[in-house]
DNA sequence: TAGATTGTTAATCGATTAACAATC
DNA sequence: TAGATTGTTAATCGATTAACAATC
């Protein structure tokens, strides 16, 4: 394997892996690309390609084995090592990210939420802003999620690449300033919502 | 105008509105699109593509005139007459949602929330789910958006359908049956995340 | 005028879809 | 064998980027 997964193949991933794990283990030993695309709903040669991406272990007539199919999905998206994952501002959008668990399933964790209000600091999961760096620099942690208020977003995002954060998912409308190899995804819900009510 | 608008460009209407609003109102009393895009780091043929596409009122040499530019904008993004949406779904991320502020700024509202369990009932925004229909029906609502468990998404989904509700925004990471006319915006989290960590 | 910026047409890039030989 | 499904190559589609004449 080890081949490039471009983004648009890798935002399915989940998709597949997901779905696959709900799947009744006894009717289901195999499944095919055909099959699968059809239950949900996708184009039948887009999962197809998709999988042979990532796993390409399928056999004519009989499609995937259900179980390899889905060890070959964590493996890229990276549940074999657990990929760890803070985050600052423990609003209700942070509070709400830090205590979902539907990351965990794809291998993502959210590890710690952090936060400067002593009202929002709740021992098991959310700690004070100044044992940020610590705890990243000590866990390894490399992805950050800012769900701050946009005035205070820059300065945290800087916070971040301070504690070798590599990976940026950024939930405030501001465009994040940030050096070459830093990574950043900004999540617009507003973005989304547009989109949808314009296709209506 | 009137000319159609692809989601790819609709998806980014809201980042110029937002940005320009925040603009100092003496400094920019017009702002071309070329230093639009230097200050949001996006390609400047792109940006003045969109702008062109949304008002084309722009004038060599010096620009967009700013007021009229956030006028286009808002008259796209549906600002002019308020689109209202309601949540079902009232847990930590619906919550989170119904207290979001930042969606006004687009004009989109989420009006009301509605829960079945009621400890999540609280009188000024999350009403009992028997009074979901009424509400939509009374107040033409056109946009609904699902956060309950994923085990009840696709009954919510259909008694957002009989509520003559057109487009679903769901959170859920169930693949929902809808007829052809229903619109659906899949809102996976879990996604994105995939995508950012697999960039660094 | 000179030159920055516009709107638009052409070229490139990436992603999706169609076609098809290979195979279990 | 016959036929469903695979992996892959070619064709299409849409979005981004480059090029350029028009204009204030």
């Amino acid at each position: 394997m080890n081949k490039y997964i471009p983004p648009s193949v890798m935002e399915r991933l989940p998709l597949y892996l997901h779905f696959l794990n709900k799947l009744d283990e006894e009717e289901y030993e195999f499944i095919s690309a055909t099959k699968l695309a059809k239950l949900l709903n996708l184009g039948e040669v887009q999962v197809r390609k998709d999988l042979a991406l990532v796993s390409g272990c399928g056999k004519p007539r009989t499609g995937y084995k259900r179980y390899e199919l889905i060890h070959h999905l964590q493996s890229v998206l990276g549940t074999n090592d657990c990929t760890k994952a803070v985050i600052v501002g423990a609003g209700k959008l942070g509070k709400a990210l830090i205590h979902y668990d539907g990351f965990e399933e794809y291998g993502y964790k959210i590890v710690a939420g952090f936060d400067n209000d002593p009202l929002k600091i709740d021992g098991k999961s959310i700690f004070p802003l100044e044992m940020f760096s610590q705890f990243c620099l000590e866990n390894d942690i490399k992805i950050g999620i800012i769900t701050v208020p946009e005035k205070n977003a820059q300065e945290i995002c800087e916070l971040m690449i301070q504690s070798n954060i590599l990976g940026i998912w950024n939930f405030t409308p501001l465009k994040l300033k940030v050096p070459e190899h830093i990574v950043v995804k900004n999540e617009n819900l507003a973005s989304s919502l547009a989109v949808l009510s314009s296709k209506i």
